[in-house]
DNA sequence: CCCAACGCTGACGTCAGTGTCAGTTGGTAG
DNA sequence: CTACCAACTGACACTGACGTCAGCGTTGGG
């Protein structure tokens, strides 16, 4: 079906569009300023997407995905690893995943909600059907006395809000951005969370 | 100076403006949509703003410092509560203001990043200017053995991140909204993270 | 009652960005 | 060598949101 050559120029189009939109931002970024880079024209940038939101979603939805992707679930058989080394396993790829792809963090974490009704509803699905599966690890948890009792939803909430920030500052330069540091200190406030013990 | 009058009109131009962003996206949301929800001219609208973004800008702005004004120094003199309360109080207020302006929360904390590169610059100087504050406020912490060791601009973004994430998904409806529940889940998160004691 | 100052109106010209399509290019198979 | 076709081009017509401004009420101090 698609030839090499097509799937190349896709790709170029697409690495340019992530490049403009994490410098510009969604509102400011022009079909103009993504084929100019791309060093293409005007009209080619339309053989390839259907316009400026179109290839936004793309870059969106495939890195939430490549990102969703890189979770393992936990594997309680006999043989395997403890499940914290899994657990930090899990982090290590997303963060190596966010710190590879800084401009993808900035732009799908940091900026991708808000900007069209359809690509939010898009996304909430994605993050709804993330949050249903790592509801189930941490009720598994939860039973195997692994994870502390409470309300599951709000746990998440804050544990997936705070892994995101930590990247969108790491790759933004607001915090030092060293890759074990990042997961270590996710681990620690998993363990201990902030403040000392009474 | 500014009539009340004119204070008026400007405030419903803010309330209507919130909404619109808050429904439609700052996108997709045009000054014809403001002036409609308030029923008043186009022309208007140019009598209080520059554009959309001044708007939004305010906005934003606005309410970022509202949080920032709701959040009050630990003080450690001999009569004040135990620190773990004036901390929980602080919640309190930061909730209560959240759950209060449900759009001014998505707007501001969903959807202001990457609006404008000058927009966000200032934003970065507000939440510079927070972060600060509460660095110093954990490093005394840290001092008296109230925090954990760690480095806190670490610690700062995954807490942060957390609560923001947190009061999100609660006025979007994905979480259970009720506050005491909200602030409880932070402070037992503060206090024990999310993985059971080894 | 008057009129000046204030607030408001909304039709209008402008323009940045859009999406199209008739035409060009260049690689490849026959 | 030629014929073909997929990929590409970029000038063009179009759109819709923008910001303006000359003129129209309204209000309240004198």
């Amino acid at each position: 079906m698609t030839s090499p050559r097509r799937e190349l120029r896709r790709r170029q189009l697409l690495d340019a569009a992530r490049d403009v939109f994490a410098e510009k931002g969604y509102v400011a970024a022009t079909v103009d300023d993504v084929v100019a880079r791309c060093g293409v024209a005007r009209g080619t940038f339309y053989l390839y997407f259907d316009d400026k939101l179109d290839v936004f979603g793309a870059l969106v939805s495939d890195f939430f995905a490549r990102v969703a992707g890189s979770i393992r679930p936990i594997d309680l058989s006999p043989g395997a690893p403890r499940p914290r080394e899994q657990l930090r396993a899990n982090l290590h790829r997303v963060v190596g995943l966010a710190l590879a792809e800084p401009h993808l963090v900035t732009i799908t974490f940091g900026t991708a909600f808000g900007v069209d009704p359809a690509l939010d509803e898009r996304l909430a699905r994605f993050y709804g059907a993330l949050s249903t599966f790592m509801d189930e690890t941490l009720q598994t948890g939860q039973q195997l006395g692994l994870v502390r009792a409470g309300d599951r939803r709000l746990m998440l909430s804050i544990a997936i809000g705070g892994l995101q920030q930590l990247l969108r500052d790491a790759v933004g330069g607001q915090v030092p951005g060293d890759e074990d540091a990042l997961v270590d200190a996710v681990m620690d406030f998993l363990e201990g969370g902030l403040l000392a013990r009474a």
